[in-house]
Formats: C-alpha cells, structure tokens, sequence
DNA sequence: ATTAAAACATGACATTTATCATATTAAAGA
DNA sequence: TCTTTAATATGATAAATGTCATGTTTTAAT
C-alpha cells in the first residue's frame, strides 16, 4: 500500500492539513482504485460513504435532467476530492462521477475522514472553504446559463479548459471531450455545439483535428465570452 | 437590547445550536437594522465582515451578469443568514441582497460568530450543512437553467414561491414580485415574462390581478414545469 | 481486415426567444 | 390632484436555437 505523504492529492486538496501521524493512519485505511475511462465511480442516489481522493485522471460529474438528458456540472481533475458535500449533508450524492481518462482513485471511508474533521480543525475549515469556493462558481456558473448566449458559453468554456487543464504539446486542449459532452457543459444541443464550433474554426479562432482543439485566436475568444 | 434566545431565527438556523450562555452573549454583540424594501443589504464585491440573521421579511440575492442584467440566484426570507459562505471563504460577497419588503435584520460580527464557530462544533456542523444545501440547490438551478425551456423554468418557479413562501388569505402568492424580477430568476427577457405569464392566464393556469398570482390549477402548472 | 456502431457534420426547417416599437396602466412625487 | 415616471402589456419582426433527416467519418468489436 503506498504511503499518503507524498501524494499529490495532499499536496492540493484540504488533506494538507493533515498531520505526519494523520497520514499515516490514512494510508491505512484507504482502498485504491483504477478507474477506466467511461467508467463510472459513483451514480447520482448512491450512498457513497466516504471520499475519493483523485490521484491521476479527470472525471466529470454529472446530473440527470427532467428532460433525460445529462448535465455536466463541473470537471474535476487530480489532487482534488469528490464527495465532500454528500458526506458532510449525511445524504446520498446528487451528482454521478464518470472518468472521462483513465484514473487513479483512493477511498477514504466516512468514518475516518470524520474522525479527522473533528480532531483536526484546519483540515474541517480547508473541507469548508472548497465547498464555499464550489458554491460561488456554480453562482457564477448559473448566471452565465441563465444570461449568455450559446456562442458566449461556448467561447468561455474553452477558455475555461485551456485555463485549468492546459495543453498538451501540441497546443492542443488537455481535457478531449466530444462534442456531445462540451454541448452538455454548456447547455445546449449537440448539433448546436458541432455548428459553433464549425463557426469558430472558419472565423479562425480554433482549429480542429478530431477531438482535439488548438486555439488560434485566443483573444476573439475572450472578446466573444465578454 | 432585544433578547437571541426567543429569536425566530435562534429557532430555523444554525444558531439552534448555541447555548443559553452563548445565546446572552450575542444579545450584546448584534446590531439591530430596520431595512426598507428596496434598500441594499450589501453588495456584490462589499466586505461584509459578519453574517445577517433575517428577523423578518425576504430579500434577494443578485449578481451582475457580463451584460449588465442582474440575476437574481436566490431569495432568502425570515428565519435564515446571510453572508456565511463570504465569512467562511473570508473573501468579499459574492452576491448582493436587496430587500423585496420591509426587513428587520441583525448583525452579527465575524469575531463573534468565528468564536462560535471554534467552540461549538454543532453550530460549525449546521453552517456546514446550510451550505451543502445550497450547493446541491445550485446545481439543480443550474441544471434547469441549462436544460428547461422559459415555459417550464416559469412554471416551476411559481411553484417554487408557492412552496417555499406560501400564500396570502386572498390565495395570491406571498411573495410578490416585479415581472422583471421574475424574469430575471428564470433568465429570460421581462416581455417574453409576461407573455407567458398572460398564456398561462389564458390557459386558466392562474389570474393575474396587478403583481398578485393566483393559482387556479396547480396540477396543469406542475406538469408544464415536468 | 471487415463490419457494426458511435460520433461528427451539415442542410432544411420549425420553434423558441429576444428585440424594438408603441400603447396602456399603475405608482410615485410635486 | 395633477403629472411624470416606471411597470405592464402586446404586436411585429429578427435572431437564436432546437429538431429531424441524412451523409460522412471515426472508432471499436469481431
């Protein structure tokens, strides 16, 4: 079993907080796991009974609509945590994770991060602080559902991609999403989404090779998201 | 002074959880505020440097979009706080609050509320789950916004206000909006508000009589909203 | 390597929604 | 009370977006 102390995950997420002996005892009582791409960590309505810790991969998480179809609220990448609100709420998830690359995941059961959330205050306040930190960017991400047109909210999703995942050494996007997943972040249908992107790529702002997308013009792109 | 203990708000927020002792010493530390509808509470980007408990009245979280509309993220009435996720992040609020009716506030200081918060781990546990519950609230709203048409978003946001605020003796809706402050919660122009507000009339959905909302078939109205 | 399935792409068209113009009504101030 | 302003309402039209059909390309499975 390998150790917790030099895990990336600490390094970024709130187990910073965690002390030399905390971390010991963690690396105990945490499962690893890998996940496959497509493959699904937890679904909306389970009881997932702990935290993952994502080691390597991204994964998007999820949320089934009125209408069947499914809503990606957020990207989450390695060195950050899934499941903190389900836990702290005591509820099942309202979210589905599902890698979008192939991952590596730790377990973390309930029990014991509740442990350290009692014992450890810095490390209750850092598990805070993110879901405060979530809940301005879904603020910010409702407004912009509510108040952007398509076009905008796809200028700006790219941008968001490039801004937190980067690029490969291509120049290409880090995070390869299909066009029916971009068209679920930002809301729209996936034919909609496919036409824009043609838009943007004959406008010369993008190019576009398969899944992958390099940016031409970076700032019409900040021009056209506002 | 008036005394926390008997507080409506003592009674639905996270404060149920002080003690007596702790409930006398914040009778001496709040300020009390009269606010009159469409007075400021604060303001996006303001330091706020505490939390408000609503003694009575309802008010309206907005934030200003790229394009210059406010958008109105949630409403917020008697019994609750205000400005908690902002003390916890120790960052400027992220949204404003404007009094939809006359209010009655109280103004607690972070110092304070932060004592509270280190000492009584049930109070720190209940502003916690406070929230996640906003979070999983945000992420539903996203989701509609992102997925609904205007007719469903509208639909259930009358259902929204029905549940969550009541009705007056008269059977028109407690809380009484402009058509333009209810556009701006579902994210969509004030005409096409009120063009689907007279369908709906026309459908025998409701009766509109000024800002007053009746429900005259509330099954219809929940399945247009799904 | 071949085939089946999924993803991507684009045209044609329908529908939804926004915008602009202009009344009408209600509310607030002088 | 009068008058000015803001809110509500509705028509006409434009623009944005969704849906359906269909073809092409890519990917995955046999």
């Amino acid at each position: 079993m390998s150790k917790c102390e030099q895990c990336i995950v600490r390094e970024f997420s709130s187990l910073k907080a965690l002390t030399k002996e905390e971390l010991l005892r963690l690396s105990d009582c945490k499962t690893s796991h890998i996940i496959k791409k497509g493959e699904v960590i937890f679904e909306e309505g389970e009881n997932v009974n702990g935290i993952y810790c994502i080691k390597d991969g991204i994964c998007k998480l999820t949320k089934l609509s009125a209408n069947g179809k499914d809503h990606i609220v957020k990207l989450v990448t390695k060195g950050e945590l899934l499941g903190q609100r389900s836990m702290i709420s005591d509820e099942p998830v309202n979210l589905s994770a599902v890698a979008l690359e192939d991952m590596h995941v730790c377990f973390i059961p309930k029990a014991d991060v509740m442990g350290y959330f009692d014992q450890n205050n810095q490390f209750s306040m850092n598990v805070m602080k993110t879901i405060c930190g979530d809940l301005k960017e879904a603020d910010d991400h409702m407004v912009n559902l509510a108040q952007k047109t398509v076009k905008e909210r796809l200028a700006e999703t790219l941008l968001y991609l490039h801004d937190t995942f980067g690029k490969n050494e291509d120049e290409s996007l880090k995070v390869q999403l299909s066009r029916d997943e971009l068209a679920s972040i930002i809301g729209t249908a996936t034919e909609s989404c496919i036409r824009l992107l043609s838009d943007f790529k004959k406008s010369g702002l993008i190019e576009l090779t398969g899944k992958k997308i390099v940016f031409k013009d970076i700032n019409a792109l900040k021009k056209l998201a506002d």
